[in-house]
DNA sequence: GCCAACGTTGGC
DNA sequence: GCCAACGTTGGC
């Protein structure tokens, strides 16, 4: 089992949304290396949800459902989606600033490498994150 | 609104 | 192949 992190800016594809949708297709990659890792997810696997931009915190989990297959709205054909389902939603959202604020955590990519967009999460970091949201997987 | 980080593009 | 210019992301 791998752990990851996606990002999404609220206003263009909230974890509300998800909420609703329960399903969701994860496209519009278009970094290579955030791309890699999306080839990388096996199904089952649990994806943080992060709100960028506007909240920037971790509100939900969801779980990868379908692995990489060619993103259609990509005309080059070279990028990747994945399907996330189930989502979970987080008691108490970790924010940006009780990330920075964990001395654990201050090797995440996401603190490391402010533009990617997807990225793995060391299982140690996962079960703290979860730990802070106030879930126990 | 600004700026840092970083990816992409295009001239040479 | 190098590098300047430019665009995008995302935090502040």
């Amino acid at each position: 089992m791998v752990y990851w992190l996606v990002k999404s800016e609220p206003d263009v594809y909230s974890f509300a949304q998800f909420l609703r949708d329960k399903k969701t297709g994860w496209d519009g990659v278009r970094n290579h290396q955030a791309a890699s890792y999306l080839r990388a997810m096996a199904k089952g696997d649990r994806v943080f949800f992060y709100h960028s931009n506007i909240g920037k915190e971790i509100v939900g989990i969801g779980t990868v459902a379908r692995t990489a297959y060619t993103d259609p709205s990509d005309a080059s054909g070279k990028f990747v989606m994945v399907d996330l389902a189930d989502p979970i939603v987080l008691p108490k959202p970790v924010t940006l600033a009780a990330i920075k604020a964990e001395k654990s955590l201050t090797e995440l990519p996401l603190l490391k490498q402010s533009r990617l967009s997807v990225m793995p999460i060391a299982p140690v970091a996962w079960r703290r994150l979860c730990q802070l949201g106030g879930v126990v997987l």
